[in-house]
DNA sequence: CCATATCTCCAACATTGTATGTATAATGGA
DNA sequence: TCCATTATACATACAATGTTGGAGATATGG
């Protein structure tokens, strides 16, 4: 289990919309990132919690229980920021991620290539 | 039943490579090109081939089985192609993963880590 | 005809992803 | 005050994907 942990598809978009969110990550935040982001793919927020979790074990994210705000519902709410394995984990998975959308576009800009049809 | 089914990371990675490699793809050129995409992450060569099955199993890809090449070992090589269906699948990884990949480096400033877009 | 190289494929297990349900804590109105 | 409602967190079970390690298959060269 070194530093070659790898991180799964959902893990990657959990872990970048807490990046992106800054001191505002938190469920349903995050939960609001991630369904912009893998568009129109729909997410469960209930996902989003586990995933939270996990990486929270896995030393990549770490939490914080805020103060209630004065709303109607206004629950106490978990932070999320990321630590710096997280980011060290997030900067290689993004690597990989743009690697394979400049494959894919290099290979379309040369034209010729046509998918096989389905007999 | 949607187009909505979800790949997973490696899956993505192997079908880029299929993509890319046109009418070279097969099991080893395939776990190259994978290692290449993945790297500094190694992947095991059973693995790829366990993920081709699947991918074939969903209709994103097809094979066929060609003759032997006169080789040291040259045993008949199965070549795999994306099926139109994988081509959709795949688009539409590229475009979530571009996203987290534009995310994460607004999010980081233009700072010292971004790898060259080579446009 | 055996040693070795290239390649495919399987079975078992580990990790991640998803769906669905439960719990807690706040507000505001009857 | 009590309860319906809202917002949020957390739990559990199951499905899908990822990984490992090795077992055959089929070729060549000696």
């Amino acid at each position: 289990m070194a530093d070659t942990s790898s991180l799964g598809q959902f893990e990657q978009l959990v872990l970048t919309a807490v990046l992106s969110l800054e001191d505002k990550a938190y469920g349903v935040t995050i939960h609001q990132k991630v369904e912009a982001l893998a568009h129109p793919k729909p997410a469960a927020l209930g996902a989003v919690y586990v995933t939270l979790d996990r990486l929270e074990d896995k030393k990549l994210i770490q939490s914080k229980l805020s103060d209630p705000t004065p709303e109607r519902g206004g629950r106490a709410k978990r932070f999320y920021r990321l630590s710096e394995k997280g980011e060290r984990a997030i900067k290689e998975a993004a690597a990989t991620a743009r690697r394979m959308c400049d494959v894919i576009e290099t290979t379309w800009g040369e034209g010729a290539w046509k998918p096989a049809r389905t007999r």
